[in-house]
DNA sequence: TGTACATCAGTGAACGCGCGTTCACTGATGTAC
DNA sequence: TGTACATCAGTGAACGCGCGTTCACTGATGTAC
């Protein structure tokens, strides 16, 4: 191929097809005739399937952890010495996520989608890969979560977390689907933004709200 | 095959498989060798993997929906024209999901997963025949929160169903991940009914929760 | 400046494999007359 | 009661197909002497 960048190339076509049908079922074939790329490049650039879709992911988490970590040291720093609250916190985390796939000029659910399907579908191998490279940055947004709701009981902390997790993850993954529902319903057009900042307020009164009984 | 009901071993077989492993992932080959059935007797009495999928589902979606019908239709009968309560209607939900899995012998996690991965993958016809076959009691449940809530802005009402229907659908179905995690952090041992018992108040705050800004 | 060699991106064709589905067939049971 | 036929659950083997991966190869560029 005489065009530049096969690899960017690949990449590209890979997480477009991957949000879309899942990574069982989007298959060398199809990425790299979209990519207009030789068959055996993935193999070649790659080593194999299982690599390129860590190297998609790769691409995503790097600069979204990074810069949620930089914006939680300004917050922390803004505060001087002061514990940030669960709506900075949260606050932080849903902004980031916006700020971080706008610069990448991809769109939060397809990001979204990728997590989604690296929980529901069988990749071990991705949820290891996953973990070994970004616990770390998971652990301290969590690590300040916790501060910030002590009161909180631990089993019900962690468990919210999870509901947190799922309430985002599945939202935004789906957003097409619900924003075109929306559209039919009520002709309303809505945006990421639109349901990020329906789902901001929501998670904060998750998690803030009356442990029942 | 000399032992009795072909057909509901397949089905249990292809239910813990596709909740196991997704859709895609597992083969008619894997359901009938765990099944101790012919490989050709899904194609026989089914049809189709496809319509395989779908029957599975049937099983579990049947009961539920039903049972959720009479429980709803039994609670407004109690109340005598009063409308029910956000609580009242989530407590009900999660109360049923809880009795039809039992009453089946699944658990709902197993339930759940098969909804999530419905969900994910791509799995078009399955959305469809759901919404062809179940869309009206969905619909019930929906309008009687609805009522719950008339406060709420109709679109805010709908992003914040799905964000209920994300952080069910996710937990439950993660639900031997997390638990093992809290097993593991805090040597706790927890059963869904505990998940649940947390999951039903969070929801009930998620849904009341103040709209910021 | 010229030549020999190494490196590396990229290629085309083929590899074996597991998949869902099909098909001709068996054997037991039920039904009609 | 006996015979002919229909029905139906189940079977074993094969079908074509798309998959991820491999391999020998090309051709351009860089490097050493």
């Amino acid at each position: 191929m005489g065009q530049p960048d096969t690899i960017e190339r690949i990449l590209d076509a890979a997480g477009v097809l991957f949000a879309e049908r899942g990574y069982a079922e989007t298959s060398l074939r199809t990425i790299t005739s979209t990519a207009n790329v030789n068959l055996a490049a993935v193999n070649y650039h790659f080593g194999s399937k299982k690599a390129l879709i860590q190297a998609v992911f790769a691409r995503f988490l790097n600069p979204f952890c990074e810069q949620l970590d930089r914006a939680l040291s300004e917050r922390i720093e803004q505060k001087a010495g002061q514990t940030l609250t669960v709506d900075e916190l949260i606050e932080t985390l849903f902004s980031t996520l916006l700020a971080s796939t706008q610069s990448l000029g991809e769109s939060p659910n397809q990001f979204m989608r990728l997590l989604g399907l690296a929980y529901t579908q069988s990749q071990e191998h991705l949820r290891h890969f996953i973990i070994a490279e970004y616990g770390d940055y998971y652990s301290r947004f969590t690590g300040l979560l916790r501060e910030a709701m002590p009161e909180v009981q631990p089993e019900v902390f962690y468990w919210r977390l999870y509901f947190m997790l799922g309430a985002s993850v599945f939202t935004l993954s789906s957003f097409d689907s619900i924003s075109s529902i929306l559209k039919a319903d009520f002709d309303k057009d809505s945006t990421v933004d639109d349901a990020v900042g329906l789902l901001v307020p929501a998670i904060t009164g998750m998690l803030n709200s009356e442990d029942a009984k």
